[in-house]
DNA sequence: GGACGTGTTCCGCTAGCCGGACCATTTCGT
DNA sequence: ACGAAATGGTCCGGCTAGCGGAACACGTCC
């Protein structure tokens, strides 16, 4: 009954939100396949595909002509890419497609009345996951977040709500893991974070300034679902020069309790 | 050298985008499992699960198992759903991030000149597949049109615009198909069908009443890539009561041109 | 009580997967 | 120009991973 594969030692990154990255199953090769195209990789080659995933050229060539059958891999001369399928069928999971349909109106409210950015989060791993977000009319310059995108859980003003407001667990696990510095101004030193969840449960809110993107702030609120447990998280990233707090906060409260009202409907 | 399945003989889905369903390949019960997900079925227990897709329950289990350990699949108290990573895999799929990024700006811009709703669609088997949509603000009831959801190519103003304007081949596929009446005034003639798509060439844009859904029109407009092909379509959707032609199809063109300028420099 | 329904495990058989070796092209490199 | 070294693609014997019927342990409903 020991699940949650027993190789802990990995470089490339601590600790990633699904383990087990070897196995010689079929559902392996292909899961590796799939994983090997980063954020940007738009393309890649057979060759390269074999070479990344360290599987044999000819199992590469059959799994990958079956994932195009199925639409899941794309063929552009030659070169191989995600498939439109995988969009589609990305766009059926209840979680993400819940939140995101509920939480949407409501992120354009927000964004009217701000002018800045509004981004809905969940807690995965040890990261937030990026549901959806709705950016203001300032012309923002390369802001890298991106929807289904990934932070550490520790630094972002969603990631503190997730920690401040969700389970125990996940916040131990955060907690014995190192801290990485995102920013010089990311919190590191888990005394001090403890203090700042701590200061978040008391407020009912989280605000950061500068420890995920140097000139921007994030305030952040959970979201809880039916049974009261906290399923989400909503925040507002302004630039620092720009920063209404206090605004911010009182938007939030706001539309947190119209999404709670709203979350209580849904089975989640 | 003979790919695309020699099965033919399919009742339930008059050809379907992906063809080649049955194959007892370990891809292909994956692909079962994922796929008898319904848009709106949430969860499916186990038993359902091999019900549905004709496998042995073991098989399903054992599968199952290692769908959640990757996380495209998710367990909620011994019920099956689709999972988050099937979400965020998704939404690296290259063709419909950049159509999507370079196109979000400019539905928003449409939207607020018109408070109708814009959507943003591919050409996929015989149907539009729905990359993006973006709502006005005047609340509208129960609109079934969801991202990623499908409907017929010849009913649609963006269906018409990718027929028109896109590949010869894929115009044959449909009219040999048989036209499905989707709603009293669905053009099912394929005579009359090709007279619109002629009118459509020569004026640039397509616009459609009620065949969709009673009480709703639609006007689109193609969009080219880099290569000069039809690469997605573009439309606005209103109630025909406060249905705008002329203006629609102004800013449309307006849009257009600068939507072919960011794809031009893009590569689809 | 038994007759369902569920999820889970076991285990021997076999077919589906594997991957080294090989081939046909194209693209270098000097 | 000419190999050298890439590339994508195919073949096929060996073997192992996947298969699924059967049996299991629950819970639930007449």
């Amino acid at each position: 009954m020991e699940a949650t594969a027993p190789n802990c030692l990995f470089q490339p990154d601590p600790r990633e939100p699904h383990p087990a990255p070897d196995s010689n199953s079929v559902l392996g090769k292909v899961r590796r396949i799939l994983e090997v195209f980063g954020l940007d990789d738009e393309t890649l080659s057979l060759s390269e595909l074999a070479r990344r995933t360290g599987l044999a050229k000819a199992s590469v060539h059959r799994l990958s002509q079956e994932l195009v059958q199925w639409g899941l891999l794309e063929r552009r001369n030659g070169e191989y890419r995600l498939g439109m399928r995988l969009f589609e069928i990305g766009q059926r999971v209840p979680r993400q497609r819940i939140l995101r349909d509920l939480a949407r109106p409501l992120m354009i409210d927000l964004v009217q009345a701000t002018h800045e950015t509004a981004h809905l989060a969940v807690a995965d791993g040890l990261e937030v996951l990026y549901l959806d977000k709705v950016s203001g009319e300032h012309a923002q310059i390369s802001r890298p977040s991106r929807v289904a995108g990934r932070m550490p859980l520790h630094c972002t003003a969603t990631g503190k709500a997730l920690l401040a407001f969700g389970s125990r667990h996940l916040l131990d696990e955060v907690m014995t893991a190192p801290l990485t510095r995102v920013t010089p101004r990311t919190t590191v030193a888990p005394g001090l974070l403890a203090q700042e969840l701590q200061k978040a449960r008391e407020q009912g809110f989280v605000a950061e300034f500068e420890q995920t993107r140097i000139g921007y702030m994030s305030v952040a609120i959970p979201l809880t679902g039916a049974t009261g447990a906290v399923v989400a998280a909503l925040s507002v990233t302004a630039p620092t020069t720009r920063a209404k707090v206090d605004r911010y906060v009182g938007l939030l409260n706001l539309v947190g309790r119209r999404m709670t009202k709203l979350l209580s409907a849904q089975e989640i």
